[in-house]
DNA sequence: CTTGCTTTGTAGTAAAATTACAAAAATTAT
DNA sequence: ATAATTTTTGTAATTTTACTACAAAGCAAG
């Protein structure tokens, strides 16, 4: 039945109420009614009988039996088992902006669950396929050159240790000029690695068109659609719950496990693994850097 | 009667695995039955009927029916919903070791779902009083220092791009020399900020040293129980779910999300908020540094 | 040892969830 | 456009599950 297979697609064992969230628009009428009614308070759901859920949505009891079991559960007290636990982490909250009155304990929960949102939205959205060619690339390359400016330095020193780990050769070069130089210095086997919160700004962009001036393929590592993005050969791109003017919060993490992602696959497909599992060669990394 | 009161006393609303751990020596030889099957796994008798839990306690329906009732809650279903809340955070503990024979889906997902099991455990360990303590000493300090090295070099880095954002005056000395420059010539107001991932890398001992001889204040960023740790005067300490020889996986994001919740303590104490979430003083900030 | 109290279990009851089936709606073909 | 087929939804009966009343067993104090 076309019903059960489209289950599979949505069953993602993390978290039920993204789940519920993001299957809402594949759903039909009947099934959306529980879905929102759910939705709006599933803390409150989870404390209601099948007959007061099915009445409150205005449906029938065995739709809400049936609507459960879509989402990879034996039926209505299963689902709300795992409702219940998906609620708990707070993570489903849409997120949550700080406020200037909030203490401690309210402005740290939100950072991480904010944090926990992106990954989870990274991870629905994240496309294998793009990964693999990364990865492929990455080892194929000769020299691999990553530039990052601003927020981005950070990400791209990251980058720089993390391949430099998996046994690659990875440069970043820390200032503008030296940057330029790299771009316009293109040698075959040569690899550009660019990271941008924005994919915006303005001497990143110059760096890729240099690049681009020698056909030199280019990751970039930028939100989609920006115009870093349109330069490169190659797009990992990461999709933000955030809006764009809380740029500094809690976005940054995406990039930092794609780069934790695109190492592990390095590491996977030179069969490097144990060099970079053994705690003994990480401090050696350590006194060579 | 008696037993009424005795609820009272174990209710704490917070996790109903604890208060049945700590109720079981208050417990009677009925109770205890079903107290150890439970605990025995918690996860696992969400699962269960009454009556299955009953037979596997070798005690009757209405025994674990009364049992429910002490521990605050309505019945079996709203104690079964509440132990499985209580048994998520067990549940993320669950760190997937990335394999040779992974494919890309595969190796993607487990190190996404161990970020995100990372930052579950960092949200229930982490000390407010420790992170407002810390938002307090930087916002004081004239001057922050902060130094990382190998890993954490790019941890240090963005540490410096925040603080500078929430507007601080942040300085990360690349170089080892500067480091120790910066060090040992302490000046009141001085603030120095060390990261580590381990903990125990020489050089940074070494640094911390050399601040602790004019009994500088040392805020540092690694495992409890590090050498670090010991010689800091403010510990922001991250549990590690991962065990060491995965060292450099999934454990630096957590790190960053640390760095997040400072910046964001920072902001709100300092009522910058508005500078920070403005997208114009953002990409100022890319021009500056 | 018996009276009164507490604890535990049995049997019956109520409620909740599930299934089978039929009606209604939507889709497709003629 | 309408008949036929498929899908979706609801009604009613069934089954499962949890709960309650009450009685029996265990225990303590007189």
């Amino acid at each position: 039945m076309s019903q059960t297979n489209k289950v599979a697609a949505w069953s993602s064992e993390l978290n039920l109420i993204c789940e519920m969230r993001s299957a809402l628009s594949h759903l039909n009428k009947t099934e959306k009614k529980i879905a929102q009614n759910i939705l709006a308070d599933p803390e409150a759901a989870t404390q209601k009988s099948i007959a007061v859920l099915a009445k409150n949505s205005g449906v029938s009891e065995p739709s809400v039996n049936r609507f459960c079991k879509r989402f990879d559960t034996t039926g209505f007290p299963d689902f709300k088992l795992k409702l219940a636990k998906a609620a708990v982490s707070g993570i489903w909250e849409t997120v949550h902006p700080i406020k200037p009155e909030d203490d401690t304990g309210k402005y740290t929960t939100k950072i991480i669950n904010n944090t926990i949102a992106n990954l989870m939205a990274f991870k629905q959205s994240v496309s294998y396929q793009q990964i693999q060619l990364a990865v492929d690339a990455l080892i194929r390359a000769k020299r691999i050159f990553i530039v990052g400016l601003g927020g981005s330095s950070a990400t791209a020193r990251d980058a720089e240790c993390k391949f430099f780990q998996s046994g690659l050769s990875a440069c970043y070069p820390v200032d503008l000029i030296m940057q330029r130089m790299v771009a316009s210095n293109y040698a075959v086997g040569d690899l550009y690695f660019l990271i941008s919160q924005t994919g915006e700004t303005k001497e990143i962009i110059e760096v890729a068109e240099l690049a681009k001036l020698n056909n030199a393929p280019i990751i970039c590592l930028a939100p989609e659609m920006s115009r870093l993005s349109r330069l490169s050969t190659l797009k990992l791109q990461i999709v933000r719950v955030n809006s764009l003017d809380r740029l500094s919060f809690s976005s940054q993490a995406t990039y930092q496990v794609m780069l934790d992602i695109l190492a592990a696959g390095i590491s996977v497909q030179k069969n490097t693994t144990a060099r970079i599992l053994n705690k003994d060669c990480f401090k050696e990394c350590y006194k060579v850097i």
